[in-house]
DNA sequence: TGAAATGTTGGGGCG
DNA sequence: ACGCCCCAACATTTC
């Protein structure tokens, strides 16, 4: 029989790879070591398919750091990684022809420009004889399984967090394949040095290594120490940006180092134990506005681009000034809690929620610039770049999404900051040239007396910029703009 | 997962 | 003692 066969010349199965860079509670690879064929595990760099958010700056070289991790681990299950670049279709149809492989596994995405590739691969393998088997995996429910009682996608969250917290529990994480079946013969490899996925300056890449470290492995450590140590504290400090107070654990969502359904067992095992059954509630509602954001992307496309409301197709945004985005982009636009984010994500490629919040509530309603341009900017530095969550929460946060914040919703950066980082130690952090202020001020150096600011070694406009606009003039133009979207 | 404007209340100063 | 005003402090409404 074939079966005894371990190595021998049975046609092998591909493993398409894609957010899915781990080998634990993967159903498509597990479904792949189960069908006893060898598997071809293989990455494939895309940046041809038209109409596909290439990966940013920040996510190219998560990704390289990524593919290395999960490289070893599959050579430790005595396996490979293939790499190869192109046009997905293309590159899949190639290596199915070369290595006569008779079945292609992957997890499906929900991207609106996933999906049609997905369903062309299909029609294109079909032909060659390759069978195409799609698994889930990416998030908790399938968008399909979720719907109102007319039938309808949920529009609103909470009703939305009701129904997918009545369902039955998430599947238990699968278990990682001790050994993927071995083809007697590999094909080719392209080698990661030469895809380019990490800036040639290594300065720009500093900051990113000494904040991360990817892969699954990473993955699952973060995990344990965030339930172990934070997970009971998350309530009360997970809004505040100063603390580690919060999972860090985007970017390897994003990435598929790790899957929710991992995360959500763990977090209410934990709860179980501790014998308090609502401590993973907070944490697992964020779990589930991600969810909201795939399932709002799944059912519709246009979110990374088009208002949800279409009544804000009218909004009179400002005509780009270039030197405000510059300002915003660089941390310099006066008011410290802004900079301070934005300066952390420049250097570290990820932002507190809450700053995330506060910096695009400024790019949006004080400088009025249109939250495209924000989002583009995100996806580009984040290491946790991830479309669903991006463009779900620039429309929330601009008023023009499924259950967004109003319009008139306008954050005090100043307030915001005295609120959130009441001592100034995030702002200290990422702001250095501030350090020396006051608490009482750090958060509006413009109002310190000059004695006081030459003392702390600020010269506003100089070491440090005096605001951009201010905040009530910018108040009342945000709400001025907002009566041309006002039916 | 707001902020600001406006309204209300009640204590205390003062003629 | 009384009425009047001022203004925190808190509550409600509006943006």
């Amino acid at each position: 029989m074939a079966r005894t066969e371990k190595t021998g010349s049975e046609a092998p199965s591909i493993l398409w790879l894609r957010k899915d860079l781990r080998l634990s509670d993967h159903p498509s690879l597990t479904a792949a070591v189960e069908a006893g064929a060898p598997v071809i595990p293989v990455y494939v760099l895309d940046d041809e398919t038209p109409g596909a958010w290439k990966p940013g700056g920040a996510s190219r070289w998560w990704l390289a750091q990524s593919l290395r991790s999960l490289e070893s681990a599959l050579q430790a299950a005595g396996s490979q990684l293939i790499l190869r670049r192109g046009e997905g279709i293309a590159a899949l149809s190639a290596l199915a022809e070369e290595t006569g492989a008779k079945t292609i596994f992957f997890t499906r995405g929900y991207e609106p420009y996933r999906r049609p590739l997905e369903a062309r691969l299909q029609e294109a393998l079909s032909k060659a004889g390759v069978e195409c088997r799609r698994f889930g995996g990416h998030i908790l429910f399938e968008p399909e399984r979720i719907a109102n009682n007319a039938g309808d996608p949920f529009r609103v969250y909470t009703p939305f967090f009701k129904a997918v917290s009545a369902r039955d529990l998430p599947r238990a994480p699968l278990p990682a394949p001790k050994s993927l079946p071995a083809p007697s013969k590999w094909p080719r490899s392209d080698r990661l040095e030469d895809w380019g996925l990490e800036p040639a300056k290594p300065a720009w890449a500093s900051g990113l290594r000494e904040s991360w470290a990817a892969g699954e492995q990473a993955a699952r450590k973060r995990l344990l120490l965030f339930i172990e140590n934070m997970l009971r504290g998350y309530r009360d400090r997970r809004n505040i940006p100063g603390v580690d107070g919060t999972s860090r654990l985007s970017p390897h969502l994003a990435f598929g180092e790790i899957g929710p359904h991992q995360i959500w067992r763990a977090v209410l095992t934990a709860a179980e134990e501790a014998g308090r059954h609502d401590m993973g509630e907070p944490y697992l509602r964020e779990i589930v506005w991600r969810e909201f954001s795939y399932h709002l992307l799944f059912h519709f496309p246009s979110l990374p681009e088009k208002a949800f409301r279409p009544e804000f197709d009218a909004f009179p945004w400002v005509k780009t000034k270039p030197e405000w985005m510059r300002a915003w982009e660089k941390g310099r636009t006066g008011y410290p809690i802004v900079d301070a984010g934005m300066r952390q994500l420049w250097q570290t490629g990820w932002m507190h929620n809450r700053v995330r919040m506060i910096a695009a509530s400024f790019l949006i309603k004080h400088l009025l610039v249109p939250w495209q341009t924000g989002e583009a900017w995100f996806w580009d530095t984040l290491v946790d770049a991830d479309l669903a969550s991006n463009a779900a929460s620039w429309q929330w946060v601009a008023g023009s999404g499924a259950d967004a914040a109003p319009y008139f919703r306008i954050f005090n950066p100043v307030l915001q900051g005295q609120k959130f980082d009441p001592d100034g130690d995030y702002v200290r952090e990422f702001c250095p040239e501030l350090s020396k202020l006051p608490a009482s001020l750090i958060h509006k150096p413009w109002e310190a007396e000059s004695d006081l600011l030459a003392g702390a070694g600020v010269r506003l406009g100089e070491t440090y910029p005096k605001p951009l606009v201010d905040h009530a003039e910018a108040r009342k133009r945000a709400l001025a703009a907002f009566e041309a979207v006002k039916k």
